[in-house]
DNA sequence: ATTAGCACTCGATTGGATTGAGTGCTAACG
DNA sequence: CGTTAGCACTCAATCCAATCGAGTGCTAAT
């Protein structure tokens, strides 16, 4: 346990290189108003501090930088309850009244908000596509060969795809067709639907349409989603760039690169518990952000766990304020997808 | 008019430049096979080269590069006819085989394929609005005030748009809406929509809809496209931060931003006569893209101006290698859109 | 017309001295 | 006894002068 001067020490330390992003030394939190020490005595909590883990130092003769130990108990004791910064608060409100008509607008012009008042890369999840499920499916006929299928889930989202029908389906083949994938598809969650297209539909729809295994493989294709694709809302990439601590070209090339791959994003993400996490620098088993820090919030719509925003940056990051930020947005984003949902 | 020595010296100088890009000296060209004098003859041509604009300087005591318009003289005059890379060729054709079921998916691919095999950023451009017609609508309904409105174009590309309906329009209204819109419409070009929709819709609607004016906002809204947005397909803008001239994070960040921006893009391909084209350095006129070569090639399908294909890269870039590649592709493009058009 | 030779330029590299921000330790102090 | 002043020490960063060397332009010889 830490005493109370530790800790003091430790949060100008943290609050310290922070803003600047160069090691700390004694004489200068000395010189801050809230320590009221000497450097000496300073310098003997420091050397404990980094005998206890909660501080590096880059090299003899330098000061300290706070270690990922050392991040993780400022995050977790010594920020100040969520400080709305109040300026910030209203940009955000007056951003987000924009009226937006689906989901995707919203989330995106979430994400580009948030990124733009942290100065940090933002990354929005949409819907899980666990809890998604068809709530209605239709056939808008193209010409005579190929028509659109649209596919709607009760999150409000919908897809639509092209598809290639088998030769000889007439009119009224279609409709039945709708009539039956709607009638035994409906509440079936996206991921079971290949299998309960073969399981439920096959048989029906034997029974009515001619080609009908070849119509199976065109709808299994239709309603296999992008998946994680197109749940993705990134903003902000490239503030990456802005970041002292990325000057190294190759390190910010597989960062980017990586944000670009949407398997990279959901292995980032994944396992997050409700609420919102910070996961500090190493503690996010992925090579390639260890010099990151992620903070995320899950937020829920209708009272079922929905999405999640999240704010990628360096270790050094302005953990109050992101999370302040993000708790606030989190909320905002739950009352108005509710709200658009009825 | 330059002498045949001057050319080859020039030429000499170039593809040096490209491949070390370090200011190229008289002794190094010497040693190359290829140009048989001299250094302190070739220090003379190339006096005369720095004299007549084509090359450049950094300081005295160092070695020349190429100006733009050395550049410019080197892909008009000096590339050898299209030099297929049999290897790269037979890469692409390969990478570019699978069947794919829609023009987003064929044109992303391409991206992504020509991003990769040349390490430059890709950047391919899809039907323009101006060559695009409407060629079908229809409206799903989704439950009592909302539905989901299709609009596909002659190109094949599909759009889908959820909007809300005024209240009490019945079943058989909406058929109507549907049947008046495709009768007035069809065929009718996009940017053409929104003024025939008030000039010729607006009446007959008014015959058959009661709130046929809030109805004609909401269709109003429905019919107006991402326009540009939807248009750009972009792989590779990471390979900038590869390339030595860029290791300037400032100048990166404002590219990759730029990048990111419809707006930005159609400036940057901003009246490009069709055929193959290169802007090298200052000749696009466009700050932020001084350093950058633009190289581009208009695409056709059945005849008729679609799209365009474009790698950005430094303006000391592999002319020759990926002119033959973006020539090669814009045929391939426009044969396979082509074959699935109809 | 070409080229060998040479003096010259100037950025890049090298290496040694200096600086200065930081430390740890010890002894003095309230 | 906890705190602090003082001091010797460390080491990256900065500075500066010397040197290097890749390059040039010019001139004179071939």
């Amino acid at each position: 346990m830490l005493t109370e001067r530790q800790r003091l020490i430790l949060n100008a330390i943290v609050d310290d290189y922070i803003r600047s992003a160069e090691p700390v030394g004694s004489r200068s939190i000395s010189k801050r108003g809230d320590v009221g020490f000497s450097p000496a005595t300073i310098r003997n909590e420091m050397a404990d501090l980094e005998e206890l883990g909660f501080l590096e130092q880059p090299h003899t003769s330098a000061g300290r930088v706070p270690s990922t130990k050392g991040y993780r108990y400022y995050v977790d004791h010594l920020i100040k309850g969520t400080q709305y910064e109040g300026s910030e608060l209203s940009v955000m409100r007056s951003l987000l009244t924009d009226h937006m008509s689906h989901m995707e607008q919203v989330l995106q012009h979430a994400a580009l908000v948030l990124s733009n008042l942290t100065n940090y890369t933002s990354i929005l999840l949409g819907p899980e596509t666990v809890s998604t499920s068809l709530k209605h499916f239709n056939l808008v006929p193209l010409d005579a060969s190929n028509a659109v299928a649209i596919i709607v889930t009760n999150t409000g989202h919908v897809e639509h795809r092209t598809i290639t029908l088998p030769h000889g389906l007439s009119m009224s083949g279609m409709e039945k067709v709708v009539n039956i994938l709607n009638a035994k598809l409906a509440g079936v969650p996206i991921i079971r639907l290949k299998s309960r297209l073969y399981s439920e539909v096959g048989q029906e729809l034997a029974r009515h349409v001619d080609e009908y295994e070849q119509l199976l493989g065109v709808l299994e294709n239709a309603l296999s989603g992008d998946e994680d694709e197109s749940r993705i809302f990134l903003s902000g990439t490239t503030n990456m760039l802005t970041q002292p601590e990325f000057k190294d070209m190759d390190k910010v090339k597989t960062i980017l690169d990586l944000l670009d791959e949407a398997p990279a994003i959901m292995k980032l993400f994944h396992d997050l518990p409700s609420g919102i996490q910070v996961r500090i620098g190493s503690e996010n088993d992925f090579e390639a952000f260890n010099d990151c820090s992620l903070i995320t919030a899950t937020y829920a719509v209708d009272g079922q766990a929905f999405g999640t925003i999240g704010i990628l940056g360096p270790t050094r990051m302005e953990y109050s304020k992101v999370i302040s930020l993000i708790d606030l947005l989190s909320k905002d984003i739950s009352v108005r997808l509710g709200r658009w949902y009825k």
